[in-house]
DNA sequence: TTGGAATGTCAACAAGACTGACGTAAAATG
DNA sequence: CATTTTACGTCAGTCTTGTTGACATTCCAA
């Protein structure tokens, strides 16, 4: 049996809570979308470019494979958007001194403009969102998006937090 | 200018918070689909059809328009798969005693097991990841991602909360 | 030096979203 | 009662973004 305390401290743990967690996550996920969709709508991009622009900006110089775990998405699959943001001088390219096979991936002027558009329309929306709940609520945001991550992307989650 | 305490009071605003924001929500939403992900794989269904399923079950009898909203895609998308899911009697359809235009949808007790699997698999994480962080911080998380949706689907999310 | 491993490219295909056009049945309205 | 609107379904075609398979290049170690 539990007592009426450890009873109330298991509450957040309800069917009920749980259940929200899971169409919050599917109801917010599509506002945190929605801005830069528009914004990449106009240049004929999709969510998969702007992830691409958003890792290489926070990562510059990284390689496709280090780029690729990050995403998690196959080589070819990226590749095929990297070709089109490298066509459209986008993103650069310069292959390695140290290892010929690595290419190493810069955003150009014009790529750099093109990911403050999109990171400022969804920054944006964050930051309301921040503004309303408060500093208390944000921390704990941020605590139960990182439990809930597979443990590889936690670790990479937390690389780019000290990069 | 500002002084002292109002500089710290918006310390959880700065352009490095925002962006652990935005790569928070990237990674955990791939852990958070990654459980049915697994599961539906096995029965050749996507996360579509992982969607309807939920939503079919959170709101038993829903008519086709409602769903459509709920899941903001088009119907022609919807109908693909719900034509599978009525075939594959893991969905039943019964057409309106009141309004005999509309489709009304349940869960056959096939879908309602495949839901508990789903469900289950997904609420796991969600659990795991809420036990960690504590009834504080869900709280927090929980009013970011409400003010982080679009005003419409606010609205949506409420209202199945309490139906 | 050669064979395997790592890195990246090209091609073809599949899922799942979209738009547009059209059809049917039923309800609502003037 | 004729007309319009609503709810739903379907056919066709396209786009994005994921997949596999095959292949080329480069590096490195036996």
């Amino acid at each position: 049996m539990q007592n009426d305390r450890s009873r109330e401290s298991l509450l957040f743990l309800t069917d009920e809570q749980l259940r929200q967690g899971i169409e919050g996550m599917f109801f917010a996920y599509r506002g945190f979308t929605a801005d830069p969709d528009r914004i990449l709508d106009k240049y004929n991009y999709g969510r998969a470019h702007h992830r691409a622009l958003h890792f290489i900006n926070r990562v510059p110089g990284t390689n496709v494979n280090n780029l690729l775990s990050i995403l998690g998405v196959t080589k070819q699959s990226l590749n095929r958007d990297l070709r089109t943001l490298i066509k459209h001088e986008v993103v650069s390219l310069k292959i390695g001194t140290k290892d010929r096979r690595e290419r190493h991936l810069y955003l150009t002027e014009s790529g750099k403009s093109l990911e403050k558009q999109l990171s400022t329309a969804q920054s944006h929306r964050m930051r309301e969102a921040y503004r309303q709940a408060g500093p208390d609520a944000v921390a704990g945001f941020k605590q139960v998006l990182e439990a809930m991550m597979d443990p590889k992307l936690q670790v990479t989650y937390k690389k780019l937090r000290v990069s």
